[in-house]
DNA sequence: GTGTAAAGTGCCACAAAGTGAAAAGGATGT
DNA sequence: ACATCCTTTTCACTTTGTGGCACTTTACAC
């Protein structure tokens, strides 16, 4: 299960760090996608066939599911993690993301997202999770025993 | 059950000392996640897989959905006691919860919570919380069936 | 083709963060 | 008071991450 929240900068070259906790997770080769809400997604090469699994049920003859399929497809690159740790962002998706120095990579779940630092701190500034509703979540969920 | 009330101190590398009383309990690995009212918490494992399981069934498509697994996944660590009894705190949930020097662990049942030591001396000093008040609230919950 | 610039890769050295072990100080119970 | 367990502090060591540099490859213009 990927968790957590890692800060590091991109190189000259577009190199990002893989965090060390990550990286036995996600493996030494992985897919990077665009990702909703403006930040990348990465699966390792299991959880990417699941997701194109479920991609591919969707019915061809909506232009909606069109669109969702070619999204995340057509923006898709498998990427190598090198001997330093490091792996290249193609450039399009850094544009996509516009990662240009500082980045945050979080892991959430099934896969990683990777985030400009400062769109990921207005993210969470905003007020889309306040306490009361993150409680009530959670109560649902079963998390605060009541 | 987790109970209790522990004073302690981080160390310059960010560590805390894990209570005897509450390590048994706690279990040698566990997570620790940004809470409620600005402090951490920290389940065991079980308690953390359930959790887990749920947030896997939430939708990808629905941006709430998406925004509640994100608060907890990113915001989650391992941690593991060392033979000191120790645990490393992750820097961004030091700075979450304001954690520098002085701190208290308490136990709340099914998790543990992590506070700045200041910021629970003043949280139990609002006056919202003199036991009058607390008994009262519970009353109205129906709680000790008066 | 040749030359040039840009993009990508690999390596090294240094810095920062994290880990482990030991010793000293306190508290607790007998 | 003594023994034991728990916590704190300190230090040394290891792992992880950063930045710089040089080399290779690719793309493009001439």
């Amino acid at each position: 299960m990927l968790i957590g929240e890692y800060e590091h900068s991109l190189d000259v070259k577009g190199r990002l760090i893989m965090p060390a906790k990550i990286r036995e997770d996600l493996g030494e080769k992985f897919i990077i996608t665009k990702g909703l809400d403006g930040c990348l997604f990465g699966f390792s090469k299991n959880e990417w066939n699941n997701f194109e699994e479920k991609l591919k049920t969707l019915p061809l003859t909506n232009k909606d599911a069109r669109d969702f399929v070619r999204f995340f497809l057509s923006g898709a690159t498998e990427c190598e993690i090198d001997k330093q740790g490091r792996f290249l962002i193609a450039s399009n998706l850094r544009e996509y993301a516009n990662l240009e120095k500082e980045a945050v990579i979080t892991g959430v779940g099934t896969r990683i997202e990777i985030w400009n630092r400062d769109k990921w701190k207005t993210y969470n500034s905003e007020e889309n999770l306040s306490a009361d509703q993150i409680a009530e979540n959670m109560a649902n969920l079963g998390m605060l025993g009541i």
